[in-house]
DNA sequence: TGTACATCAGTGAACGCGCGTTCACTGATGTAC
DNA sequence: TGTACATCAGTGAACGCGCGTTCACTGATGTAC
């Protein structure tokens, strides 16, 4: 029994429609406030159809983790051509965090908030995303500082967090702010990278 | 009219009751998910006398924040006799808020919940509570450090996320890593420090 | 001191409503031969 | 090509349940005189 590509991609499409509904709905009550009928409501299917795509609202949570929070955050510390040094990478990484920002405020509310959450698989599930991050920060930190050690570590995950915060101060003043926010995250990513033994432009 | 001070006192403690129950509650499932019966449920009274002590969950919220959380935070940064330094007192509140996490990991769960999540005036109010923290150390390292400007709130700013962020995770690994936890979160603040140009110790 | 009245936290009954879930059905599409 | 069958997303009706809220009442306590 093959698949109809075409009614995949239906089926598809009403999945997302679901998550990104959920996503928008959650920015303004929070996730664990959410029914599967005021979804359903919102994504025009009727209650009984939500179960054609998810058993209930805590698979939908994981789906929206798996399938847009984990690309979402990968994609701040992919690979860049000719990126070593290891501010460098932080900026960019910071840069692109704030980008996203912007780009989906909704998802990444949904990240913070849930990072923080009641709901412990979230938090596990969001911490193992945000990790690779870090350790990415850290090697690159590791491989230009040789004596680093630990510290390195420290600053990495030090970094990533105020990174974070940053985004999250950029979800709340909105973007006529996002100017001294990024710069306010720049310096603070020098004077950390600078405690770590790393330094900064010659 | 006068009112007795028994009857207060029990009015008192039946609010009081029904905040710690909260807290607990939210604990497991996130505030915006509680309904006033649950909580009234687990506060061993009647649905109907929620109603005599608040309007409704929104108004309980405020309580909390109002009643519990900000004499927690507040109390970070007390002041402490002969300890002017900067780095003393960042260390200080370091101290204080991983112990109060540990003293009633019930409210730091709520603070670090809503302090990401999705209610907009909760943000609010957290923000302005922790927000004199900041300042506090921010003084601190202007005065030790004449010079340094903008520098030193973007340090006492950072500082405070790293410090609420070592409480998140100190909720999530349990007491046994408690000690590394603290350990990490000093080596941070105090590469920060170096970065703003506050000197450790002679 | 006694009596009448005021205050107020707590309560049970009752309401209308939206929730999550089940079920049997439809209709479009794909497969077998 | 035509016919019979399988798959499956979507749906409306229906269910039992817990929700938030209103109301009138109780009973303990305080106040007036």
């Amino acid at each position: 029994v093959r698949i109809n590509p075409e009614k995949k991609e239906d089926r598809e499409r009403v999945a997302q429609e679901l998550l990104r509904v959920t996503l928008r709905l959650a920015s303004e009550h929070g996730f664990v406030s959410l029914g599967l009928r005021e979804v359903a409501r919102a994504a025009n299917i009727a209650p009984t159809s939500f179960y054609r795509h998810f058993a209930d609202m805590e698979e939908l949570g994981r789906a929206l983790i798996q399938g847009l929070a984990a690309p979402f955050i990968e994609g701040w510390a992919a690979p860049v051509p000719a990126q070593e040094r290891a501010e460098a990478l932080a900026a960019t990484i910071a840069s692109r965090a704030l980008s996203a920002t912007g780009e989906d405020p909704e998802l990444m509310r949904f990240i913070l908030a849930e990072e923080r959450g009641a709901i412990a698989g979230f938090r596990q599930a969001l911490a193992g995303l945000l990790s690779t991050v870090s350790v990415r920060l850290k090697d690159a930190i590791w491989s230009e500082v040789p004596g680093a050690g630990a510290s390195a570590e420290q600053a990495a995950e030090a970094i990533l967090v105020l990174i974070l915060a940053a985004c999250a101060e950029l979800l709340d003043q909105g973007s006529e702010r996002s100017r001294a926010i990024a710069e306010r995250l720049g310096a603070q990513i020098r004077a950390l990278l600078a405690g770590a033994g790393v330094k900064g432009k010659p």
